[in-house]
DNA sequence: AAAATAAGTCTAAATATTAGACTTATAAAT
DNA sequence: ATTTATAAGTCTAATATTTAGACTTATTTT
């Protein structure tokens, strides 16, 4: 768990790792997006033993990623579901689909699809304000104001 | 790590984990395409241990996300550099950077945008063979021949 | 009332990670 | 030509995390 390794960082890819870097919480985020809501099936799917799992969902509560409530049905019922935070991470766990689809492909699996046009998810791909694709190649970033000189320096050098 | 708890699962997000689920290998990855190639600036970059950066190095070079080669001006170094197929993890890296920057912003500190049009990212979206965006709520998996029962149900309860 | 279910807690054993000293090969400085 | 420095590791004992599975508590079903 990097949990606590990288909260400090400036990198906001570190901020996000601090919170989901971590293959049993992005696999529980898998499961909550999957329609899993419920301790057992979590446990199940996931394959995570149960002290890990509660440790696990305790965390992406408390990073408001997941909710938990009681079932007003059933009094024994715990579920877990995404908040708008937890569903944004949407485009993290589609871009790992369309990258595992296209370098380790099983066959044919699942395929991610355009509900009203069917067509196929051909790739993922940053989007401006006015809806313009911009390509990785023709992405750079731009270090602001509240950066040390270290970070802007490592910002500078990336390239895709 | 769970290198082997997944690599034989159907769902594609789950064999990505595989490969790349682990807090480290991600952040050796972000490491990479901020143009670290060395071992030493990868231990400082990131804070791991040699031990573990030098058993993470040796799985992503092992699936073909890094390729690990001796410079020809110094014949103490060593690099690693992303593949094309590491490179094509750049969606999943600027997912997550998007998503912190709105989730759990720190100030000016970076952002993204076109060095074309200087448009700033606004959102990471999936794309169609034509370049048409399609929208979260539009998107829908659509299991394919070579699927288990169990998994097809899965996946069709899958929603954003 | 008894049995089953859901969501945990708890514990000892196994596994992974850390810090830091050490090693090897190559290059730079004296 | 030696000595010193650098780069990329290896190795080890101490620490931390994870596991499997038995157990607990609250609620619901039979």
């Amino acid at each position: 768990m990097l949990q606590n390794s990288f909260a400090n960082l400036e990198c906001p890819v570190g901020r996000s790792l601090s919170e989901v870097g971590d293959g049993w919480t992005l696999l529980i985020i898998r499961e909550a997006i999957y329609g899993t809501s419920q301790f057992e099936t979590f446990l199940k799917n996931t394959g995570a033993s149960r002290g890990l799992l509660t440790s696990r969902l305790a965390q992406l509560v408390k990073s408001g990623i997941l909710k938990k409530s009681k079932s007003e049905t059933d009094g024994r019922e715990t579920h877990y579901r995404l908040t708008p935070k937890g569903r944004d991470l949407w485009p993290v766990m589609l871009s790992l689909l369309v990258w595992s689809e296209k370098h380790s492909p099983r066959g044919n699996v699942v395929t991610a699809r355009s509900r009203s046009t069917g067509a196929a998810i051909h790739r993922i791909s940053a989007v401006d304000a006015d809806g313009n694709l911009i390509a990785p190649q023709d992405t750079v970033l731009v270090p602001g104001n509240d950066i040390s000189d270290e970070f802007r320096a490592r910002i500078e050098a990336a390239f895709f």
